[in-house]
DNA sequence: TGGGTCATGTAACCTGTTACATGATTAG
DNA sequence: CTAATCATGTAACAGGTTACATGACCCA
């Protein structure tokens, strides 16, 4: 998976491994995180595959760097993984997994767990309002035609649509969580 | 993550991996999916922490089968983990990534994995839809009282939501698709 | 007699995480 | 002087995937 982000972003154009951590961080980190000590071994993987190559930059008061380039087999192997159908469903959730099993908490732990997702969720919308800033950052790195940045403003468009989302379903949990806790205070 | 859903699991009744694995494929695979080769694996990691203690049992005219238990220590890392704070943001999304990079393929190609895409989605609804029939179908394994059923709801609303949301999305793409290849169109 | 269900795994591999390691320049 | 930025990685480990392997019973 990562190997194809990867290769996806070199095909805009040729970058060093650092300046795809920093793609990563500002543009793909809301669908995908990537680790700056994985990137550079997936480069190297890529580049034995024979689909990308590089070539060491010297520069002036900075340390050298290795620019990566696609290759044609690269460029092939990206179309071959975009036309391969849709990637597999359902994707995991690790905090669907927790709430799964809540029932062996109190109610009102349950609730300061769920209170705090959401402001961990509020947070991330945030964040999302200034994809397009940080996109911009970049400009090199990032698509600009309009056929690229269509498909950009699409991973966009769901990132929002998700949150809300999640916040709704948090909200929902929220109230049965108050409901719960308010027969246990009247028991009392 | 798999190792306390299989505790949280035998919590609430002794299982074999094969029962474990039926429940994966039930109730929890729609947010989360479990190979079998990994369930046994992942047991006898938790029997080396001392989590779970095993049994074997003979059966009449089937093969014996080992039928695990959590033990005091297994109880309380299970608590300990649900205690411990909400799991990180984002999830992943293979399909984000690659839609991400769809500019490389044409608007037409787009729109028919799109529409396989709300095929898929729309599939993935119904199957929840029956989630609650397949509960039922190993009533032992699986959360009854009151305050465990709850949590379950939630999952299950989660995933219809989610799902609606995704639909939503899908449909929003399929739009912006039909568009750009009818301006294609024209302008042949 | 052939496929489904019950039942258990091993081995190799791939992918992702965490911790550690180095070193120069530049801005405050 | 010190923290941030640019720049590159290694090593160990954890978690997930794919392929393979075995064997008995039951039903059609």
């Amino acid at each position: 998976m990562l190997k194809h982000g990867i290769l996806g972003l070199l095909n805009y154009g040729a970058m060093t491994g650092y300046d795809i951590m920093l793609v990563f961080k500002d543009s793909l980190q809301f669908f995908w995180q990537a680790q700056t000590s994985q990137i550079y071994r997936e480069l190297q993987a890529l580049k034995k595959k024979g689909w990308v190559a590089d070539e060491s930059v010297a520069q002036s008061g900075k340390p050298d760097k290795k620019l990566f380039h696609i290759t044609d087999d690269g460029k092939a192997e990206l179309r071959r993984w975009l036309s391969d159908g849709n990637e597999k469903f359902p994707e995991r959730s690790p905090v669907l997994m927790k709430t799964f099993f809540r029932g062996e908490l109190s109610p009102s732990e349950n609730l300061e767990a769920f209170k705090s997702l959401r402001a961990e969720c509020m947070g991330y919308i945030e964040n999302l309002k200034n994809a397009p800033i940080n996109a911009k950052k970049h400009g090199a790195n990032v698509p600009d035609e309009a056929s690229a940045s269509l498909y950009w403003q699409m991973t966009i468009d769901y990132g929002m649509m998700y949150y809300k989302m999640y916040i709704e379903w948090v909200d929902s949990c929220i109230k049965k969580l108050e409901e719960v806790c308010s027969y246990e205070n009247t028991a009392d």
